[in-house]
DNA sequence: TCGATCCTGTAG
DNA sequence: CTACAGGATCGA
């Protein structure tokens, strides 16, 4: 499921168990065994994203760090008794409810660490946030000028910019008329101006669609849904030009 | 900087 | 049955 906008998504909805309090945690299979002992009694000061990380930030000094991988999903539930079977940890609140990491591919991570020390962490693994003021034209081209990756390569290395994955960074480099194979080092400033306003303008709108989608899924939602142009389309027209479009692999990982 | 790998489900 | 899935990490 889940790059930028998703993840976005479920922080938002995930925001209703601010101030509740933990009393227990359940792990299943292979997740962090010292997990319910580093969380069990503290409170849920606020919670957090970056890039695709949710950060649920405790009183403690410590986050519990989740990243949902390919088919991860993160929610609350009003009882935490009557939890999915797929449900790889179960976080007991005191107030009844419960969060539920959800995953039947067993992908997906969740641990409690160290507050500072994951977000070093993270400060040294993941590039700007893209719909931050720190994401500008020239931070961007001038992170591009140093790089000799592919473009689609580029997108989705999330040194480069947080967030992205393999839809967004199709769909980006679709409207902003770049090849996936080009080097990005060779595109010129202003197509690469062109990139960067379509990253943003893409992200926000398909956070706006996952956040309705998440809120009532439906018929509406499905109306609402962020409109992909190439991503998963093999062999139907292009919307500009007609032309059938075309699935290539790069990296092990398919685009459009 | 690459492919292989972690898992399970689903589509063809 | 095989191929593939919205991700990231590891070892070569």
């Amino acid at each position: 499921m889940p790059e930028l906008p998703e993840v976005e998504a479920v922080c938002r909805k995930l925001r209703t168990v601010e101030g509740a309090r933990i009393a227990a945690a359940r792990v299943f299979r292979c997740a962090s065994a010292t997990l319910p002992r580093r969380i069990a009694g503290r409170r849920i000061h606020r919670i957090e994203r970056r890039g695709k990380h949710i950060l649920i930030r405790l009183d403690s000094g410590f986050t519990l760090h989740t990243h949902l991988r390919m088919s991860g999903n993160l929610y609350s539930i009003p009882n935490h008794c009557l939890h999915p079977a797929a449900a790889r940890v179960i976080v007991e609140l005191h107030d009844g409810r419960g969060i539920i990491l959800e995953d039947n591919r067993a992908l997906a991570r969740m641990e409690a660490v160290s507050s500072e020390k994951l977000d070093q962490r993270l400060a040294r693994q993941l590039g700007p946030e893209p719909l931050s003021e720190q994401f500008t034209v020239d931070a961007f081209v001038a992170t591009a000028r140093a790089a000799r990756q592919p473009a689609k390569i580029f997108l989705m290395d999330q040194r480069r910019v947080a967030g992205l994955g393999n839809i967004y960074a199709a769909e980006a480099l679709f409207r902003a008329r770049i090849g996936p194979c080009r080097v990005i080092q060779g595109i010129s400033r202003v197509r690469l101006a062109k990139l960067h306003s379509a990253i943003v303008a893409i992200l926000n709108d398909a956070v706006q669609s996952a956040c309705i989608a998440y809120e009532a899924p439906g018929e509406f939602a499905e109306a609402e849904a962020f409109p992909l142009a190439v991503y998963d389309r093999e062999g139907e027209p292009c919307w500009v030009c007609g032309r059938a479009i075309r699935r290539i692999p790069q990296r092990g990982r398919s685009t459009y």
